[in-house]
DNA sequence: CATCCTTACGTAAACCGTAACTATC
DNA sequence: GATAGTTACGGTTTACGTAAGGATG
């Protein structure tokens, strides 16, 4: 209902600088500084006061923050009456998909769990292409969830997590290789080859099996991704003709790999991603879904 | 402060039609009618109903309306009480200026009428491309006040206006035309020529010109121009050379050509355009120029 | 058939991000 | 040199308008 700049000159204060805030909303520091130069030069008044430490919010600042937390309190009070009202039968939980995130599994388990006589599901796109920071940071609004691998501890801190199971970890080679055809791999079929590797440091679980490659298969040549695997990741080991590590949900992605099982018991556990502050509906969901 | 989508939907509700709201917005329906669609499908409840004779607002429409007026009227509170305390020593009053609507002569008055002591004038440019009616709808944001001539009734539907003194009606000549050396024009000079004058019944003292040409001087060939003269109704003219009826503010609007004073004692009034509703700020700056 | 909402499509403006710059501690 | 805000520039998205379509009384 706020205007956006609103909202994020709010943020600006609470965060105490451009660049914190910057971090807490998943945009740039210069888009904020843009903004909020574009508020005050329609409001006619200086709002903050920047200075080499930071930004702080001068006396009409100070009014107006107070009057924008009143508005939005209002309003999210109506959101929430109106979305109330809306369903009056079943409460809706928007479940977030994408190629990577797909939910199909979460399908199964939420049907096992009896929780459908309750709620109603609403499957709700999103692009892989957005940086995923942003997608779980505004979890509540348009999307309430969404399953994802949770292996990496630094998803905790920006939301909740509930464990489901786990996805088996295998092997994308490359069509035009001739490794492809096999129905399965073993690790003498990966010695002098190139893997794709997420990043050291960032899943416990594929830092042991970096561990292992290291120790007792030194031929393999480990190539570090970034943190997050993106359809780009994919793109980028197709062009290059390298192995990727991957997940067996996965095997759809790109049609340019084949996904392969590997003689490994590695497994990366998935969750339900939702907000820090879930809505009673969607803590209730999560009940749910525990329970059953 | 609030989203704009969500002051259109409050527009259009008041409105009961998107056509309807988009004559009081100044902007099209279909462009309400998207807005509208981006606010329902963000909150995730419809907010409207669509017949063929209007739209209506739905049950969560209404507690919507309710909310979102009561925010707006916190936030205009606060917005007043900002702006108060922005200006302590001089309350600042924001003339626009624009091609057509200059504001040099307003100096003079304001200046004269001692007003300079209890205000600061700051200048606004704006763009005469704009339609006049949404610069109009929107004076008090952005810009307080503008001069221009006010014979045309339809201003006055619109905004306030206090009359400060007339422009002379003259004539535009094309520099390419001979008549443009002349140092002043009489009828004999424009009798077979075209002249653009503006559309009939825009102007009680235009259509009283158009009467004693169409009686007095039929060899004159009248071409009508739309209701409000542009940037290119100058440039349609000098492209196909014809007269153009015209002022002595807007002498130098367009280089193409010579502005030269005729022999008659037409003259429009012009005046200091501003809201209906003003604020007391403005309401006390039109005080002080009236006694002045 | 008049009125209103909707769809399609091209243009114009707003938004965002990277990178380079400045100032202060 | 670390951390803040600012400026400049380019690409992308969003917003808006015109024109044409479609539904309803």
């Amino acid at each position: 209902m706020l205007d956006n700049r609103v909202k994020t000159f709010m943020k600006a204060v609470d965060a105490g600088s451009f660049s914190r805030a910057s971090k807490d909303l998943f945009i740039s520091s210069v888009s904020i500084k843009k903004q909020m130069d574009s508020l005050e030069s329609e409001l006619g008044v200086q709002l903050l006061e920047r200075t080499n430490r930071g930004v702080k919010p001068t006396v009409a600042g100070e009014i107006f923050y107070g009057s924008a937390a009143r508005a939005n309190q209002l309003s999210e009070h109506a959101l929430r009456q109106i979305r109330g009202l809306s369903h009056q039968e079943k409460p809706t939980v928007k479940v977030g998909t994408s190629l990577l995130r797909p939910c199909s599994r979460f399908l199964d388990i939420w049907t096992r769990a009896g929780s459908s006589d309750e709620f109603s599901i609403e499957i709700v796109p999103f692009e892989d292409g957005e940086k995923l920071d942003k997608v779980i940071a505004n979890l509540g609004n348009g999307i309430d969830c969404f399953l994802g691998p949770c292996d990496a501890p630094r998803w905790f801190k920006l939301c909740s997590v509930l464990k489901l199971g786990f996805y088996d970890c295998a092997i994308a080679v490359p069509r035009r290789h001739v490794l492809s055809e096999k129905s399965h791999l073993a690790w003498d079929d990966l010695e002098g080859q190139s893997l794709m590797l997420i990043e050291k440091g960032t899943s416990p679980v594929l830092d042991s099996l970096r561990s292992e490659i290291e120790s007792r298969h030194p031929s393999i040549n480990v190539v570090d991704t970034p943190t997050v695997y993106g359809i780009d990741t994919f793109n980028q080991c197709e062009r290059e003709g390298i192995f990727m590590e991957t997940l067996d949900v996965w095997r759809d992605v790109h049609p340019g790999f084949a996904t392969l099982p590997m003689e490994w018991d590695y497994r990366i556990p998935y969750g339900l991603f939702y907000s820090k502050n879930p809505s009673d509906r969607m803590a209730r969901f999560v009940d749910l879904l525990t329970e059953g």
